[in-house]
DNA sequence: GGCTCGACTTGGAATGAGTACG
DNA sequence: CGTACTCATTCCAAGTCGAGCC
């Protein structure tokens, strides 16, 4: 039986786990929730069990509110009234109206499209030309209102605070076999125009409004079933214990299942994301074996293979996500490793000196982009010459390879490997190694921490997790060198005066590492401009290594996880010590 | 095998809240 | 005391991967 190294919130100090302890198969099932607003406490001899007693499910969007007749449309320069449901969706398009969205001509002709299929007939015979239409009015109706909310006194906000606390409350936990648990997202997504990433042949297109016959209930079979909003019915009650999800409906655009989940703090979760780490542990036993392998395979005579080690070999040194194949047209033309085109890599026999260099140049995920260039041992380059060869620009670059084929493979060589175990396994090793390299025990806690940054760095960087700069960036890089110019002279000045009198010796000292404080915020800010540190913190790094370098180090966890990725990593908080090793 | 679907993780942007600063 | 900037939270899109079907 596994010890699980979780404990309830209730008795936090009851772990008693061992870091050695090999994981069972699968995690043991757990019995049944409840979407809950009342529950009552329970005392048992393992601490508080709650007990539910009524439940809502899902909160819905509210309903529309029809604008003020003041705020008119404009057609052709003629102010028309539109019908509600009209009206609606014209206001999705004027709150986005200063949006770069807006101006994308297949936003327009989606969300065009979209929009008069639900006009009524007389709407849909005058209103036949985008360009025609002026929701100006409209648009300034909900800036002003924005700021008007922005602008409230105090105790207004304080009441919308609270409003927005009691939903939390009511419509915010479940009780998951017999413990109060916060859900992730509690609320259907509502109604608006499809915003798809980078060139989303889909973008604009109406999102439709979630009603509760589109939803689907899953809960214990003795449970109450929770009430429907009144006049309404669910479209299904289920009893379904082997999976996760509370509730959950099919969206529109992509004919996709969107579900009601947990919160990251919940149990479930945290050993989810323990076991994930424990697989990426075992792969650090086996990973040099795998290499070697993949090496020899470089050499087979079969093309299939040569292929396979190809492509494993950049997820391995470049941590390239899998690359499944995508339905064309549906999405935006995005690649990952096995779905890589001749035309998304050029091969430099010599490049800046260096020899057999590979060039990448693809959108990734989230349409990122994915820019390398990489020199690569003689027989990779070799192997990928052949692939390409009397190939098309656009021709897959791996055509006898694919995901499945490839996880296959990798189940073959470790019990539960998967291309993407190679990005945690390779991003948390890295993380390790960054930080034994840079830190310096006898630094003061700022440095250290400047050090851990620059380590969760490199992990970012070879995720290649990127953020578009933020606009303020020039700005208040300016600011900060401003500060710390204005620091300089501070302590010039400084110096001078303790030549003259000693009784300033202080003071200087308070300038000087005041100084120095900026200086590091200011490396900091530009070493982080294009770069997000928060995905590999949250998915790919194994807290446990930083639970253990805080404690190592004398850095309080604080200073590393907030509020809410301490609630995430509680299992980590609670499992690791100083000597924990990846 | 190929294809679709379901469930779950991963991802950057938008939004909101908090805080420092002038 | 407002405002500008930062940091946290929310949002929901977009991946991964296995199962089940033919």
């Amino acid at each position: 039986m596994l010890v699980s190294p979780w404990c309830w919130s209730t008795s936090p100090s009851l772990l008693d786990f061992s870091l050695t302890t090999p994981l069972a198969e699968t995690l043991p099932n757990h019995s049944w929730w409840f979407f809950s607003i009342r529950w009552e406490e329970e005392k048992t001899d393992d601490g508080v069990k709650w007990k539910q007693l009524e439940h809502k499910g899902p909160y819905f969007a509210p309903l529309y509110e029809p604008l003020p007749d003041d705020v008119k449309f404009y057609y052709d320069g003629k102010s028309m009234k539109l019908n509600v449901a009209t009206e609606e969706i014209a206001t999705f398009y004027a709150k986005m109206l200063d949006h770069e969205y807006t101006t994308k001509e297949i936003f327009q002709n989606n969300f065009f499209h979209d929009w008069r299929k639900e006009m009524t007939s007389e709407e849909r015979k005058k209103i036949k030309h985008l360009e025609k239409c002026d929701f100006k009015e409209m648009h300034k109706y909900f800036v002003d209102k924005n700021e008007a909310r922005k602008a409230l006194p105090k105790e207004e906000k304080q009441k919308l605070k609270e409003e927005a606390d009691k939903i939390q409350e009511e419509y915010g936990y479940c009780i998951l076999d017999g413990h109060r648990e916060k859900i992730g997202n509690f609320k259907t997504e509502p109604p608006g125009l499809f915003r798809g990433r980078g060139d989303h042949p889909k973008m604009g297109m109406l999102k439709k409004r979630i009603m509760p016959e589109d939803v689907i209930i899953n809960c214990s079979k003795d449970s109450k079933t929770p009430e429907p909003p009144s006049g309404h019915k669910w479209k299904e009650v289920r009893c379904d214990n082997t999976v996760t999800w509370l509730a959950s409906w099919t969206e529109n655009i992509q004919n996709s299942i969107k579900y009601i989940m947990l919160n990251p703090s919940s149990k479930l979760k945290g050993e989810k994301d323990w076991q994930k780490y424990e697989v990426a542990r075992r792969l650090k036993g086996v990973v040099s074996k795998i290499r070697s392998q993949y090496r020899a395979d470089w050499k087979s005579r079969e093309m299939k293979k040569r292929q396979r080690s190809v492509a494993l070999y950049f997820i391995d040194k470049l941590a390239l996500r899998a690359g499944n194949e995508k339905e064309e047209g549906e999405t935006a033309d995005t690649v990952g490793c096995c779905s890589l085109r001749v035309e998304h890599i050029k091969l430099h026999p010599e490049l800046d000196g260096q020899e057999h260099v590979v060039e990448f140049d693809f959108l990734g995920k989230d349409s990122i982009r994915y820019y390398n260039k990489v020199p690569v041992e003689k027989p990779v380059f070799k192997n990928l010459q052949l692939f390409m060869e009397s190939k098309d620009p656009g021709d897959d670059l791996f055509d006898r390879l694919n995901t499945t084929v490839l996880n296959k493979h990798l189940q073959d060589l470790m019990d539960g490997l998967t291309a993407k175990v190679f990005r945690t396994y390779n991003a948390s090793i890295t993380l390790q190694e960054q930080l034994k390299a840079l830190t310096n025990a006898e630094d003061n806690v700022a440095a250290k921490l400047l050090s851990y940054n620059r380590a969760n760095r490199a992990v970012a960087i070879l995720c290649n997790h990127q953020r578009a700069t933020p606009k303020s960036f020039e700005k208040s890089m300016q600011n900060l060198q401003a500060k710390i110019d204005a620091k300089k002279e501070q302590l010039a000045e400084a110096q001078m005066e303790l030549k003259r009198a000693k009784a300033d010796l202080k003071a200087k000292k308070d300038v000087k590492s005041k100084a120095g404080r900026d200086r590091g915020h200011a490396t900091d800010k530009e070493e982080n401009k294009q770069i997000a540190l928060g995905t590999s913190k949250l998915n790919y790094l194994d807290p446990r290594i930083s639970v253990a370098w805080c404690k190592k180090f004398g850095v309080p966890i604080e200073k590393i996880y907030n509020k809410t990725q301490r609630e995430k990593f509680a299992w980590a908080i609670d499992m690791a010590d100083e000597d924990f090793e990846f």
